[in-house]
DNA sequence: TAATATTTATTAAAAACTTTATAAAAAATA
DNA sequence: TATTTTTTATAAAGTTTTTAATAAATATTA
């Protein structure tokens, strides 16, 4: 009971902080409309390869995205068109509330 | 336009890191149900006076928080209902998808 | 096999966290 | 009223965790 509260922060806390990076959220919010392969994703965010295959293996880790390969190249998509727009609301409010 | 969306993602990137944490996480459940002193919140989560006061300064800091005086102590609340139940819909989702 | 894509490992720097010590304000009490 | 106690906040120091950058290794496919 109590348990289950704290439970529930150590994990919650673990999918936000999986969302809670300018870099891991820029490619979310690139992810919103379609699927794209790793190097479209780099150029559209800006940083190394490497970099950004880290911090998408951490979003896949969580349930974020998903991937699937495709030939060569490897595609990239938000697991659940669900939590974007709720991600978008909270971010709302807090701004109206400043 | 393209700054937008970096910003966007800069915003919402410090919006939830200052709840992706699982002591503040357990502090925002807490506070569910109606605002809670300092001392209250302390025994319930069950870390240092100092370090509470300080994540608790943290989520006021990013409106996630209001603070009220009465005489002695200091009473926190939600600053808006609606995150939680909002941050509880992603929760399951992440769950479900798992 | 050559070119491209992805993962893994390593390391240095930055950021976040905890702890300890101190301060400030209000309340209680001698 | 002066002193002590209670409650909360702040600052500084030390620790831990994240992050970015680079290099190396492993796959994939044309």
């Amino acid at each position: 009971m109590e348990k289950k509260i704290n439970d529930n922060a150590e994990n919650l806390a673990r999918c936000l902080k999986a969302m809670a990076h300018p870099l891991r959220l820029k490619i979310i919010l690139f992810l919103e409309s379609k699927e794209k392969s790793v190097g479209e994703i780099e150029s559209s965010v800006g940083s190394s390869q490497s970099n950004i295959s880290q911090h998408l293996g951490i979003m896949r880790d969580k349930n974020i995205l998903v991937s699937r390969k495709e030939g060569n190249q490897i595609f990239y998509s938000l697991k659940d068109d669900r939590i974007l727009p709720r991600l978008k609301e909270i971010c709302q409010i807090l701004i109206q509330n400043r």
